[in-house]
DNA sequence: ACCTTACGTCAACACCATTGACGTGTAAAC
DNA sequence: GTTTACACGTCAATGGTGTTGACGTAAGGT
């Protein structure tokens, strides 16, 4: 069968469902995003992407070669969403971190994606773009190559992961995600000095500190690690 | 139907299967780590794990309500794991940095298993002993309360985070695993100069790095800044 | 107005988790 | 020993999943 599906750019034909809508590879990854936003991770399949779209499911198969491929698309189109309007002010620390901070919440305003796009590698337009930003970020402000791909490495990984993580607990039923908030009062606030003195002795500003993510947290102190490494390594202003 | 499993101290009943073999929860998670661990993770399936039990699949409906609370026996065998043998040498950074590639490890070694249980509190036992340690740690190196906890916050979390996110990208079916590592190849090793110059410099390095996990280098960094935050507010060792 | 063919549709396949009914063989009770 | 109750392994069925090959229609270029 070679090849069941057409790339976009060549796409010609466009003929309505019996429903009456006119597919587009966008107006699926759209359609995908609602879909997931609406109903939560699990509610995306091809069967029900299909129905909510107005066509029959294997239609999809003319766009994407299989979920995966759709998977990607709908995971590229986050990144994208990230970067909107961001813009750089030329200090490298301030871009890095308002660029760690965009991902993390664009993400995180749309958990149930992020948990099933969040480790990939698309390779695909809003992506490399990312990648091209984040590089400039820290070749521009005079990381030796090495370094800097290290750092970017880091950087990115430690971002996507972090909003990953944030995302899946955002994206519980919220009846587990209230008890999973309630171990910490029932477990960790009970237990006594002589078996776990330090979480005892520390409980409060454990309890204060774990409502939020640690990812600013842990943001910052990736950003002091690299700075000092810069200054050690060139001699920067 | 009431309740279809019966706890597992008072079972009494043993009746071998068609083909032998005499089923226990144990055997059954024991099973299922062994089915992850050989054929990768998506061997992991009710009718795959009965196969390989030599039992019929919905056998496995006596010891287990569902799916998901095997999965959850089988990430609570992993925070155990990933403790054992553990033991502090008095270096803070040496014991910090053990034990969070540890649980790196150790989920990476149990990939779906990971993906599923590392965002989770569980307030067990291997959780909160985990979480002593660690605290231990940062308040005997001379952080203060409130700093220790802050940095305990981000460790914990990088580590977990990490471990989720390289766990689901190996537990990706092979062929979209390869896929991705060529992405970079197929992609970034072509984008020309002129619109991503700073990928195009620095490909070579890029593609190297990528192949790995940046959680180690991450996890030096967080422990370089921690490191420049203790001597600056206590007075170090 | 014709022809080509893109692409939406249908039907089918193989797999998945889960459940209700059933009967066997085990272990306890006597 | 013999009886008896029921634990639990098995079977069959349900409704979900991704994916593919065949087919025909209508859209677009000519």
């Amino acid at each position: 069968m070679s090849e069941r599906v057409v790339p976009e750019g060549s796409r010609q034909r466009r003929r309505p469902t019996k429903q009456g809508a006119v597919l587009s590879e966008q107006l699926i990854v759209d359609t995908a995003l609602r879909l997931v936003a609406q109903h939560g991770a699990d509610a995306l399949s091809v069967r029900r992407l299909g129905a909510a779209l107005g066509a029959d499911p294997s239609a999809l198969y003319r766009y994407f070669r299989n979920t995966d491929a759709l998977l990607l698309a709908i995971a590229d189109e986050l990144i994208g969403k990230a970067q909107d309007g961001w813009t750089a002010t030329g200090d490298w620390r301030t871009d890095l971190r308002s660029m760690g901070l965009r991902i993390h919440a664009c993400y995180l305003s749309h958990p149930q994606a992020a948990v099933l796009g969040a480790y990939r590698t698309t390779g695909r337009l809003h992506e490399t773009r990312a990648v091209e930003r984040i590089l400039g970020i820290l070749r521009t402000a005079g990381f030796p190559d090495a370094l800097a791909v290290r750092i970017y490495h880091a950087f990115v990984d430690q971002a996507l992961a972090f909003a990953a993580q944030d995302a899946a607990a955002l994206s519980l039923p919220p009846a587990a995600r209230e008890k999973e908030a309630a171990v910490w009062y029932a477990v960790y606030g009970k237990l006594p000095a002589d078996t776990h003195p330090h979480i005892a002795a520390t409980f409060p500003l454990l309890a204060a500190d774990m409502r939020d993510s640690g990812y600013p947290f842990a943001l910052e102190l990736m950003l002091s690690a690299a700075e000092a490494l810069r200054t050690r390594t060139g001699e920067g202003s």
